[in-house]
DNA sequence: TTTTTATGTCAGTCATGTTGACATATATGA
DNA sequence: TCATATATGTCAACATGACTGACATAAAAA
C-alpha cells in the first residue's frame, strides 16, 4: 500500500503543482486587469467596455453577430455598453454593403487612442514577462494555454504552417 | 526607413504574438470558469462562493482577515457569500485559541466534497493541458504566468530551494 | 483604562451578466 | 411575389458580486 523508496508521495506533489496552476491563473487574472480597469473607471466605464474596444479594435468593420459570438454574452448586455461607447464617440458604426441590415463597427480616433492606453499597459506586462521568463518559457506558456482553452475557441490562436488561402480542414471529433 | 531583406516587420510580430497572449489568458480564463460556475449554480451558488471554498479548502482554520486579503475584496462582499455557505452548512466556524475575536473557517464534509467537485474539473484540466504540453512547456508556463503576477503577490509560488525554516529576504525594490 | 483590532451589520449604489417578449428592416428562397 | 429567415434593436425585470459609508461589539494590547 505505501510506497517503498520514494520521497514524498508523487500523486501529492502533482496534486500541488496543479493547484499551484490554478491559484497562479487566479491571481495573474486579476493583476493583469486591475490596471486597466482603473484607466475604465477614469471614463465611466468597467471591463466590458475594454472587451468590446479591444475586439473592434482588432477586427475593423466586426459585425454585431461576430462581436456577439467572440464575447459570448447575449446581445442585451452587449447593447447597453456597445450603445454608451457610441454615443461617447469612441465607436463608429456603417451599414454592410452587401447586407444593410449588418452594423460594421470600427473604432474611432478617440476609440483607438483609448485602445492604445488600455492595451498597452497589458502588452507590456507580457512583454516583461516574456523577457524575463525566456522564449522557451514563451512557447511552453503559449502551449499550456492552448490547451486550457475549449478545443471549440482554439480556432483563432491555430498555427497556421500551411501555405497562405489553403484552409485547413476541420479537426476531427475526438475518435479513433 | 523600410528595412532590406528582413521578411515580416518584426516588431509586427512581437505585437501579434504579445495580442495572442492576451488574447488566450481572456479565453483560457472564461473557459476555465465555465463549467465550475455550472455546478454552482445547482447550489445557488456563483464564482465567489468557489474562491472562498477553495481558499478555505487550501487553508484550513483560515481567519476572515487572511481570507479578505487573499479575495482582496470588502468584508461586506465577502460576509454574504461566507454567511450563505455557513448558513448552508459547507463551512464551519470557531473562534480563535489565542485570539477569541477570530473566526477560524473550516469546510465541513459537504463543503470539502463541493469543493473537490469543484476543483477536480479544474485540475482535470490542467492537467490534460500538461499532458499534452509537456514538461518542459509546464515549466514554462509557470515562469512566465508568475512574471504576469504583481510580485506583492507572488510569494505564494515563490520556489523554495532554500533549507526549510530559511526565511527568504525580502526582495529589494527595483534599482541600483 | 483607553485604544486598537477583528469582525459584523445596515443601507444604498453600480457594473455586468441573465431571461423573455416583441419590433423592424432586409435578405433569401419557394 | 410572398413568406420566411436573419441581423439587429428595445423594453422590462432580475441576479450576482463588487463598491462606499456609517456604525456596533467584543476582545486584545498598550
Amino acid at each position: 500500500m505505501t510506497d517503498i523508496k520514494t520521497g514524498p508521495n508523487p500523486l501529492f506533489l502533482r496534486e500541488e503543482e496543479l493547484r499551484q496552476a490554478i491559484e497562479m491563473l487566479f491571481f495573474a487574472y486579476r493583476d493583469f486587469t486591475a490596471e486597466p480597469d482603473q484607466i475604465l473607471a477614469q471614463y465611466g466605464f468597467g471591463r466590458a467596455h475594454h472587451r468590446v474596444i479591444y475586439f473592434i479594435g482588432r477586427h475593423p468593420g466586426i459585425t454585431v453577430s461576430e462581436l456577439l459570438a467572440i464575447l459570448a454574452i447575449t446581445k442585451q448586455s452587449l447593447s447597453r455598453v456597445l450603445g454608451q461607447l457610441v454615443e461617447e464617440g469612441f465607436v463608429a458604426q456603417r451599414p454592410g454593403e452587401r447586407d444593410r441590415r449588418q452594423r460594421l463597427l470600427d473604432l474611432t480616433g478617440t476609440g483607438r487612442e483609448l485602445e492604445r492606453r488600455l492595451t498597452e499597459n497589458q502588452r507590456k506586462r507580457f512583454a516583461r514577462a516574456f523577457r524575463e521568463a525566456g522564449p522557451e518559457a514563451v512557447e511552453g506558456f503559449h502551449r499550456v494555454l492552448f490547451n486550457i482553452i475549449d478545443e471549440r475557441n482554439r480556432g483563432r490562436f491555430e498555427r497556421r504552417e500551411e501555405g497562405p488561402g489553403r484552409a485547413r480542414p476541420a479537426r476531427r471529433a475526438a475518435g479513433p
